[in-house]
DNA sequence: CAAGCGTGGAC
DNA sequence: TGTCCAAGCTT
């Protein structure tokens, strides 16, 4: 049994969180749809949105049925709404491929847009229980310290699947719950800030807190600043169209008095261009 | 592969 | 206050 498995196995059995896609019976299609809104939002922040969105579209099929645009507004403030337009045509792309079904093989699930290597094992581990290294930040974070003995942990590669693998038993159910308990880990006692390692089940065999919690550096990026940026322009933009009763705006009439206007058209052109947005006769519109 | 992509809460 | 951070993905 690797080193790891037991005492977070222990130790999750205690502290993991209720959940609503940790609920028996919470479906395929549900857990698929967390992941998608879990990709880079808080928890706290996708529950409501989760289960309004799961009881206006119950299925795939339900989805691929509804136009973009209403995908895109019922997205709502997620963030990163390219989520939303993935999502949708991953739930088309899983009607017409899959007659419907969530596909359960990973490399089936890793062809279906907006979804990688994390998602795709996520789906496949938690939905339908099949032994498979799940790795998300939180994963990365415990293992970089646990195991490297880094404060933070390096750049993202296929390297963390073969750590991840290594310390998963070989039962498939173990071994979705030492997935799902190294992932509560970083959530809540191995955080990025200010670690409880008080509480951890690993502190007697953590590499990090026995080499004295060393600042190993930190390879992450920074992220660029919000306030002013291209982002905050195409979040405008995006927000007031998916405000719009009317559906469709001409183009003159979105942020008129954006502070940079060149930047306001720069946002609209690459909103058009990732499909975000529709143009034709001089009205914008979210897509049908 | 490094960059770009929203939004809001915590400190 | 500004900075960091959050179950990543695509190009």
């Amino acid at each position: 049994m690797p080193a790891l498995a037991d005492p977070l196995i222990a130790w999750y059995a205690d502290a993991a969180r209720d959940l609503p896609w940790r609920r028996p019976g919470f479906g395929a299609w549900g857990t698929l749809v967390s992941e998608f809104m879990l990709q880079q939002t808080p928890v706290a922040r996708v529950i409501p949105h989760l289960e309004a969105w799961l009881m206006r579209w119950p299925t795939p099929t339900d989805l691929a049925a509804a136009a973009p645009a209403d995908a895109v507004r019922q997205w709502a403030n997620l963030g990163y709404p390219r989520r939303a337009l993935w999502l949708h045509r991953a739930a088309v792309e899983i009607r017409d491929r899959h007659d419907g079904v969530v596909p359960r093989d990973v490399d089936a699930l890793l062809a279906l847009t907006g979804i990688g290597d994390y998602t795709a094992r996520a789906v496949a581990v938690f939905a339908y229980g099949d032994r498979h290294p799940v790795v998300d930040t939180n994963t990365r974070r415990v293992l970089a310290r646990a195991v490297d003995g880094r404060a933070q942990p390096g750049a993202p590669g296929k390297r963390d699947l073969a750590a991840m693998a290594a310390q998963l038993p070989a039962d498939d159910a173990a071994a979705a719950v030492v997935n799902a308990a190294a992932m509560e880990l970083g959530a809540l006692v191995c955080t990025a800030r200010s670690p409880r390692c008080e509480d951890c089940p690993l502190a007697g065999r953590c590499t990090w807190r026995a080499a004295g919690y060393p600042d190993t550096g930190d390879a992450r990026r920074k992220q660029a600043r919000y306030e002013g940026s291209d982002r905050q322009a195409r979040g405008a933009v995006l927000k007031r169209l998916r405000e719009d009763t009317a559906h469709a705006l001409p183009q003159d009439a979105v942020l008129p008095d954006w502070p940079d206007a060149r930047q306001r058209d720069r946002a609209i052109d690459s909103l058009v261009a990732d499909g975000l947005v529709e143009a034709e006769d001089g009205l914008l519109r979210l897509p049908r």
